[in-house]
DNA sequence: TTTCTTTCTAACAATCGTTGCAGTTTGAGG
DNA sequence: CCTCAAACTGCAACGATTGTTAGAAAGAAA
């Protein structure tokens, strides 16, 4: 088991990324670029959507729903369905896995290789294996605490 | 790594509990726990209502849901959020992984204990961690094939 | 700067999976 | 058989996401 540490890349570098794809670099972009940038709590869109708002009302949910996706297909983000009613959206690029509090939503990242967490040619049936994810559940402290105070 | 068996519950089992919980014993739900044991390909809930409609032209896609939800909840089934859309319900109760193509969505079972895939407490930050699911993610031997052949 | 081409955005409608609701039907105990 | 709580059906509604498209804006070229 080998620790690692978080990449994020800075806005930046997306629009550089961008640039060099012959996508337009637009205000909305730069924006949500800057929102994922500093935002390590794995934001569904809606909630990219509400942070862009802040500083730019009137953009459009479409958009950001648009531009999480060209940079998931890009490959400059991630996107994960844990079960939890949207999809979360992680700039964090390192291979990584996820504890996730089935209560409340709360994803935090897990940095750790589980080298162990590999298939035998056997189980493969032929599959080809591009990525191992790791769900880790159960309920954060908050979620805990509460359930505890309730059962009181 | 150990290797296991996969457990289904019966029909009559099913019918058991439904009735240890004052539940009512109907050609629905009789209809619905048949088609899920002898389902090993984590049916969705439009799946198993096209199987059972073809007994019972009748059902209801509304109590095909609510059939499956009171059995996830009851922790007769298991219920998967893989990100292919819809949630995938999962009869075999043995804990086990998944093996999933993200291009057709279909999904193996993994019946393997890995051992090493535990988190030391620095790493839990005060979670409960209940369960770990692993998920292989990648292409499946017909998906590849496709590929290939579309490349050529 | 002005023009021109291309891409993007906003607004709105539509879709998909799932759940809420209301009225009707039915299983199971008496 | 009755009774009646529980379950069923059909349909409306919902949240998340995507399709469409006319007009706006970005970037390249002149
Ligand atoms: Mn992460
Ligand atoms: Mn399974
Ligand atoms: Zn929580
Ligand atoms: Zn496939």
């Amino acid at each position: 088991m080998t620790v690692r540490l978080p990449a994020v890349k800075s806005p930046a570098e997306l629009t550089e990324l961008f640039r060099q794809e012959g996508l337009k670099i637009t205000p909305q972009r730069v924006s949500i670029f800057r929102v994922l940038h500093d935002n390590l709590d794995h934001p569904t869109a809606e909630s990219v959507y509400d942070t862009v708002r802040q500083e730019m009302p009137s953009i459009s949910l479409r958009t950001v729903y648009q531009t999480l996706n060209d940079l998931a297909s890009m490959g400059e983000i991630g996107q994960l369905d844990l079960g939890t009613g949207s999809a979360r959206f992680d700039p964090n690029l390192d291979s990584h896995h996820h504890l996730v509090c089935d209560t409340c939503g709360k994803v935090i990242d897990i940095y750790a290789d589980f080298d162990d967490v590999r298939l035998p040619r056997r189980q493969l049936q032929g599959f080809r294996v591009a990525a191992t994810e790791i769900v880790f559940r159960g309920q954060c402290p908050d979620c805990s605490a509460r359930a505890d105070r309730a059962t009181r």
